[in-house]
DNA sequence: TCGATTTAGTGGATCGGTTCAGAAGGATAC
DNA sequence: GTATCCTTCTGAACCGATCCACTAAATCGA
């Protein structure tokens, strides 16, 4: 008996029996008879034994029963996001029983997420990339590796299963919403196009070359649902956050606010940036909806408890969290990767109105 | 090279070294000269070895580089909390390269928090128990596993590090502040004492009984404070929470309010329940704090940003999350455990303010 | 020139389990 | 009575690396 406490060996010594029947003892009760198997358990119990090993365990089985998730930033900070909470909850029931921890690996932004060496020292069965930029090094790692990986509204084109939400449906949905109302200038309040630390108005160059996957459909979508509506889209204003913290979207409000002709609706791609906007309207003197409408995406807790409630575009994000679950499990189980989309629904608040000077509502656009 | 891929010792059998030789080239570059690292490291490029095995390398070390983190309810709901954010930070940067994952092992309230046999499975090296309650069997099987523990504002005497804020010096400068306010009707709002349910007022004999450690210590400072003051205790209402949603303090609030006499003063015993109590007295159309104070206990970001701000206690969480970090690193490095105590500071908000119908202000009770 | 030291690389033991083919023994079938 | 089967248990191989004691060659000092 080592240094490092008892091994199974020294309980089937002391039982008796032989190091596999000891094994089984635990792993498989119906190899044994009861009684041999009470001797190797009081024995284990007297040795203080507190079970086979679970590195020893992994290395022979190649099982881990543990699933990574890449995750940008700090933890904690990646999970301030409810978003983030719910897919987290969701993901830990669609694994179910195939993964009984998850392993957090992280990284800064500007670091280029977590790093590669975390990756391949992670005892894992398979990966979870949670909004990672397709340019993530950890990605690379993670395919070296040949382990299961799942992307969350990821990059596409990976090779991997894939869960994403249908960013250009939805958003599409908030755009024709405002049209509807009858707005024709907009300002857009987005996240990080690229992870360049950028902030402020987007130049034409940087809305061809946008990496982050959620922003590029999202803002594909707006432009061309203003563009089908009659509204060059290159007159637009893109506002583009260094992240996705409202205290961003309250800045950039008054920045596009300052602009003239003076947007009388705000697109923002997500709701903490929306919720920054209808802060900032609010330190303006600006009246939301009456004297400007915003939108946002996500439909988080806060949206709808925000004064006035936002009107935004909800996604299941528990559900993409048990969808990805069961993607990963699938493919533990050596099925072949599967791509799914999860749909949108508009949720209609009372953050958004017909612009100043319309009395018209909902109708200006079909009599314009 | 069997069919999971290549192993080191294909490598060194390509690169015509030995398996030492090849370990070497990775994890000891300095034992073995430039050019045999080379040929080595572009033998595992062209046979498109991902590095080594990472089960593999535990098992024989003995290290996994991860931490294990034990926290209650699903994993997004148990960071759903500010104040958990902020710690998982911290301890991500107090364990530095002492750990590149944490492996989040949860588990509900009535199933007994994490599951004995998930830690048991668990490759790590070491756990953090955040604000377990004592009576976790997930507890008792870290201990059985003779691995370094450090518990959060967890029971004491598990014989392990334990991190605790200052809670009965901090809850006592709430209440005597509230007290200096001249304040003698006060009700309580709590967090659940123990894991049975239980939401409502509580009997004196749930009183003597809690095992939570965070709500005993803090309510023993109210309750001994108003003691002190001459107020006796047992008249002093405690409502208890199912859980520490705003919701919760929301209920809990009407409930109090209900009474006779109508307390002046609310004393919760954390900021989500003090927000929620915000919430229910301006449903009620009291005014805070003209018709009731509220204090807190957390100073978590919303609760400066509440209408009006909390008084609340303040601590700081990332140091507690540090702090761990740091003591688990020493345990892993050999040095005895250690208990750590952070301190506490009143943050005074403009929820707190004489009771009504006393004009006197802060030198009320000096001259009453 | 010769012994002492350093450097580069090797072989084999080891980490602590799981697994599988097979042996021993008893029960069952005919 | 023997062939067959089932149950229960064993022995040895194996998972894929790291580490330690050791050798051979190279360098050094005087």
């Amino acid at each position: 008996m080592g240094k490092h406490g008892p091994t199974l060996a020294d309980v089937a010594r002391v039982a008796g029996v032989s190091r596999s029947t000891a094994s089984n003892a635990y792993n498989r009760p119906d190899q044994l008879s009861a009684p041999v198997r009470e001797r190797v358990l009081a024995a284990a119990v007297s040795l203080g034994y507190p079970g086979p090993d679970p590195l020893a365990r992994q290395l022979r089985t190649r099982r881990s029963g543990t699933v990574g998730v890449l995750v940008l930033e700090r933890p904690g900070y990646a999970f301030s996001d409810p978003a983030a909470q719910l897919f987290l909850d969701g993901l830990a029931e669609g694994l179910g029983d195939a993964a009984t921890g998850l392993l957090l690996l992280w990284g800064g932004a500007e670091a280029g997420g977590p790093p590669p060496s975390a990756v391949r020292a992670a005892g894992v069965d398979g990966f979870v990339s949670y909004c990672l930029p397709g340019d993530t090094a950890a990605l690379d790692a993670v395919q070296e590796r040949g382990l299961p990986l799942v992307t969350i509204d990821g990059p596409v084109g990976r090779g991997e299963a894939c869960v994403r939400v249908a960013n250009r449906a939805g958003q599409a949905a908030a755009v024709r919403h405002l049209l509807d109302l009858g707005h024709r200038r907009f300002g857009v309040v987005s996240m990080p196009l690229r992870a360049d630390g950028f902030v402020g108005l987007a130049s034409a160059g940087q809305l061809l070359d946008v990496t982050d996957p959620s922003s590029r459909d999202r803002l594909a979508a707006v432009r061309n649902e203003l563009g089908g509506a009659g509204i060059d889209p290159s007159e637009v204003p893109v506002a583009v956050a260094r992240s996705s913290h409202p205290a961003d979207g309250r800045e950039l409000t008054r920045l596009l606010m300052d602009l003239s002709p003076r947007p009388t609706a705000l697109v923002a791609l997500s709701d903490r940036l929306a919720l920054g906007c209808l802060d900032a309207a609010r330190s303006l003197g600006l009246r939301v909806p009456d004297d400007l409408s915003v939108t946002g995406f996500d439909a988080i807790p806060e949206a709808s408890e925000a004064e006035p409630p936002l009107t935004t575009v909800a996604q299941d994000h528990a559900l993409k969290g048990r969808l990805s679950g069961h993607l990963l499990r699938e493919m533990l189980d050596g099925h072949p990767a599967r791509d799914l989309e999860v749909s949108t629904r508009l949720v209609i608040g009372r953050s958004t109105a017909p612009p100043p000077g319309d009395t018209t509502g909902s109708t200006a656009r079909a009599t314009g």
